[in-house]
Parts: structure tokens; sequence; C-alpha cells
DNA sequence: GTGAAAGCGCTAACAC
DNA sequence: GTGTTAGCGCTTTCAC
């Protein structure tokens, strides 16, 4: 690997122009810049980023908080934050959580210690502990939360605007006919998770339907609580709803597994829905109905928020609110295709 | 952030002593040491990763290559392979492939400029060019191949037996009594594609069935090939197949949406087998028989390859070739769940 | 418009 | 056992 000195040498100028070339600091004359250039390109010369870190302090990386594994979204979400973060000349390095706080901030430490110039926090839904040290973190180096958190501070955040999707989607099945319309409900930690259920109710509600508490299934995100939410529609309330909202995809599909078990037809018998539009969704049986979440927009957004506070460490922090797109399928509209042509 | 400055002089000691015994490189008193420790515990001191790569060189960093975001395996994979190296103090830098092999070789240029110890590949199916200059690179550093490439040069890989998996899965469609297996390819560059085809070839040979050209179809990995295989079998040949093998799971779960968007039933007019067993097989309705590979086991071994390619650079390249384990469910077998009750 | 020199935080000879 | 020193590849004052 040749080294910025290699390059001085063979221009037979010295270190600090080639530097002054390379990041346009200063003013080169024209035929000194030619002669670098040349040997740049002779020795085919790209500066060590590692060196480059070692001064500025900066790496050119910056850390992706994802929550959990299980959730494809979150991959489908992490192809496109790298995606965004290379066009703006970014590595960027995965940190899962776990199970201990303690650890996690091991490792948060860790990717700071690596330099990272910031941190994308996806969703987090872990301990307390964490997100009070990557708020304490955010005064030192930019820190975007792909979500709504209800906290006090005006965190740097990008979501999609869950309220407005799942009245929206409800708002669908209400249109189809259905009056007992069940939600399967997140977590309500998180402002993110109310959001998506306050638009169930006031959807409802706007639609001089009754609300029925005992509607409402709260799950955990993994699949199996929404083949358990399934179970409990099924089985467990007075009168069966006609139609299950879900808060994310996967736990629709968990639905729809248990749905199917017991011989049931969809949307015949039971129509259902969900949100996010991961990939899966429109390969399963029936294709499900969802509220797409433009998680390109998201990613872009994301790393856009990321650059501008690097840039501008003193900037306004601001919450951009997204809008999805209602994506109707077989899962609540017979009329649709039974399978997906366009895989 | 603390350095190793601070340590040194809040301990009452050189650096080189606090160095000493941060990376165990000399014995240091036991009094020295305890100081040492102590002033290390209150400065909350950890040693910048960066500067610690600014002179040894390493980075503690591994790249990973992934061929396309498509297939939900690598997402699997990947996500495995973190763990893997983060257990042994690693990070994972992904590197996409894209469309230009240019720009490939310039992405993995960025990544050893970075100082990367290793590069990890999975499964790479682009440029001729990019194998040549990973090939070249791997004299220079640890180069794992998470796949058996067709080259000359004995490479340090790990993959899943291809050809005994295939040759069970089809034992196993064979052992249900089927007697027109139809097969569906993987394209046929590499090693790992030809096994898995050589696989279903000498399982139906070995088991006195005529094996026949028009019962194998040509995919390109994409679900969508698998779909056209679905339906290349269904109108194309002159008696349809009673079962389906496909190299990978997803391109069985494209055929079987072609097939269910015909409205015949799985197993019981067409069985189908898939390769992978990703996450999506077991929650698609049938649930899809398949050949799991040990991925978990793929990516333990993958990264101690690297480990020791990294301590022992002129060891002899290694080919470890894992096995799988056969997974019936009822997309083969009509006596299994029609919907797995376990997500 | 250009260069010499210091220094980022660390490790590794080399001395003592 | 411990400290001094050089230097990894780069950027950045400060001179000229």
């Amino acid at each position: 690997m040749a080294t910025i000195k290699d390059v001085a040498k063979r221009a037979g100028v010295s270190v600090t122009t080639v530097s002054r070339v390379l990041n346009n600091t200063a003013p080169v004359n024209e035929a000194t810049r030619e002669k670098i250039m040349k040997a740049i390109e002779e020795l085919n010369y790209t500066p060590s980023i590692i060196a480059q870190g070692m001064r500025t302090k900066k790496s050119k990386t910056v850390g992706v908080i994802i929550p959990d594994y299980i959730n494809p979204f979150y991959h489908e979400l992490f192809k496109y934050l790298e995606d965004a973060a290379r066009r703006e000349g970014y590595h960027v390095i995965i940190a899962s959580t776990g199970e201990e706080a303690s650890d996690e901030i091991c490792y948060i430490n860790d990717l700071i210690n690596r330099n990272i110039d910031g941190i994308i926090v996806c969703s987090y839904r872990g301990a307390e502990e964490t997100i009070e040290y990557l708020l304490d973190s955010s005064k030192k180096l930019p820190v975007i939360f792909m979500d709504n958190l209800q906290v006090n501070k005006p965190v740097n955040a990008v979501y999609t605007d869950g309220y407005e999707g799942v009245k929206t989607i409800t708002g669908h099945l209400i249109d189809m006919g259905h009056k007992e319309i069940a939600f399967i409900k997140p977590l309500a930690r998180y402002k993110v998770a109310n959001d998506r259920y306050e638009g169930y109710v006031d959807a409802v509600k706007e639609a001089g339907l009754i609300f029925k508490q005992e509607l409402v299934y709260e799950g955990n995100y993994h699949i199996q609580s929404g083949y358990d939410a399934g179970k409990y529609f099924l089985t467990q309330v007075e009168v069966r709803p006609t139609a299950i909202v879900s808060a994310t995809d996967l736990m629709a599909i968990g639905a729809m597994n248990y749905i199917k078990s017991q011989g049931l037809e969809i949307p015949q018998d039971i129509a259902i829905a969900g949100f996010d539009d991961i990939y899966m969704s429109r390969i399963i049986t029936p294709p499900l109905t969802t509220y797409r979440q433009p998680i390109e927009k998201i990613a872009a957004e994301a790393v856009g928020l990321f650059i501008h506070k690097l840039n501008h460490p003193s900037a306004k922090n601001r919450q951009i609110a997204l809008k999805g797109e209602l994506i109707i399928r077989r899962s609540t509209d017979i009329k649709k295709q039974e399978v997906e042509t366009l895989l």
C-alpha cells in the first residue's frame, strides 16, 4: 500500500502539498497539482482512513443499532441504510442489542472508541439505561433515532407516521364493511407503539363503531405472539371479530397461521392486515394487505439527518414523520389474486 | 476519552508499562500492575482501536461480502457471522456486491485500506475479475470463502455438502413413492451449484429411475425464477412431475406460488422440497420440506478459519464441508401439519 | 504556493 | 521490570 510519503517523493513535493490536493484545503499550483495527481494515479494510492481518523477523530463509519434480528423488516432496513450511507462515503457497523444492558453499553463504548462518527438507532426496545446512555452520547456525536421515542428531549428522529398508517388501514377494513375489528397492539412503552394504537382507536370511533377493549391484544413483536393473538381472538372473545389489524406484518403473519390452522379462510371468514410491508407479506398466501413503510426514504432521511448533524453539531434536532402507502392484497380483499404473480 | 498517557500519568508510570499490562506483552511487577489497573478503572479507559491499528496494521474488523440481498438466507447467515466474529472480538463490515466489477474492486480496496484483517466471501456469484482480485488479495490477508468454488487454487472455504444434501432430499422424495422428480438447478458456474445438481442426478439414477433432461430447469436464485420453473414443469414438459426438488428454498417457494396459483394442492398434486431452511420456509403454507444448512456452524467455522489464518499466515488452506439435516414438512409429507404451530 | 515539524494514541525496539 | 524513543500515515499550524 502506497502512502502519502510515496506520492510526495514521486511527485517531488512535500506531503503537505499532497494532503492539500487530496483535501482541497488550500490552493495549489496547477502544475504541481497535476504532478501529484499523476503520482497518485501511478501508485494507485488511496489515503488510509485509519490514519486520517487518527488525526481528525473521524472514521467515516456509522454504527447502527438494530433491536432484534427476528423481524425481517430490520434486515431490509439495514440494507437500505447501508446503501444510503455508502452513497455518502460511510461504512456501517452493526451493533445488535443483546440481553444485558451493561453489555450493550460496553458495546456502544466499543463503537465510540473506534471513532465512529455517529449512531443510528433502529426502534430500540431494550433497557432504559441504554437509551439514557445513547441520549447522553448524543451530546458528543450525532445519534439518530429511527423511531419516535416518548422522551422529553427532542432527539433527531425519522419514522413512519404510525397513527396515520393504522388509521388508514383500519379505515380500509371499515370500508370493506367490517364492524368487529380487532387489533394486535405492540408493547406500549414507546410513542411509536402508541401512535399505531391510537390510529386504530380513532378509526373505530370516528366510524361510529363501538371500541371494545377485549378486541385489543398486546403482542411482543414476535411472530409467535401474532399466532397467540389469533388464537385469543378466535377462542376467547365474546363475538369473533371479522377482521384483524396488526401493528406489524410479522405478527399479522403469525395470526394468519393460526387462522389457517383452524381451517378458516382468509379473507372470507376473517380479514387481516399488517403494517410494514416486509418481503414475506407478498409471498405468503393469501398475500397480506399492509401499510408500506417508505423504507428507502426512511434510510435516506436518517443518513441525511446524520450528515447534517455532523456538519452542524449545534443544529436543532428534527423529527421527520413520513407517510407510508396502503397496499391492498388478498388478505382483506377477495377480488385480489390468491397468489402474487410478480414476486 | 482518556488516553494511555492519562493512565500512565495517573499511575505514575510510563506509557510502555501501561501498554504492557494491556497487552500482556512482558512481565510487570504486581504492585505496578495494580496501580495501573486502578488508574484504568478510575478513568474508565479503553484503548483506541484506531490508534492500535495505526501501529499494528490490524483493525479487529473483518469485511463480509454478501452476494445479493434478495435471498433471506444471507441475512440470516450474516447475523450468525456477526455473532461469531464478535465473540472473537471482531467487528464486521458489510460489502454488498453490485453491478460493476470495477466498483466492486474499489469497494474491496476501500475495505483493505481500512486495514481490515480479513475478508469472508459468501457465495459470491459476480464477476470473474472480482474473484481473481480476491484470490490475489488472499496472499496478503485471510480470505475465507463460504462456498466451494471451482478454482484450482485451494482456498480456505467452508460450505454445506450440497451433493449429500440434494441426494438426501431427492432420496426422501423417492422414498415417498415419487418417480417423476424435477429439479430446479442453480446456475452452474461454480462447484457448489454443480454439487447439488449431481446429488439430484445420482439419487435419481441410483434409484433406478430414468433421468430426464427436460425435468431440469436452470434458475437464477431469484424467487421469480422458481415461479417460472413451476410454470415450466406444469405446462411445458411431456409428463408432469409429481415432485420438485429445488436447489434453494427461495426458488422452491417461487415454484410453490405458481403451483398454488393454478389451484393445485401441495403435496397431494405435487410435492416440493428446497435447500437452506430459511425462516420463511416454516412460515408459509404448506411448510416446506428442506435440507437445513448448519448456518450457525458455518459461521463459526468461517470465523475460526479466519482467525487461524490470521495467526498462521502460512498454514495450509482448508476446505470444510459440513453436513446439513433433512427437515420433513408438509410440502412433501401429507401427514405433517398444514401450518406450523411453533413459529 | 509550499515545506518543516509537531502530534493524534498507540506499540515495539532498545537501553538501562 | 521499567522507561526513552521512534514511528505508523495522516493533517495542521506556522514559517517562509
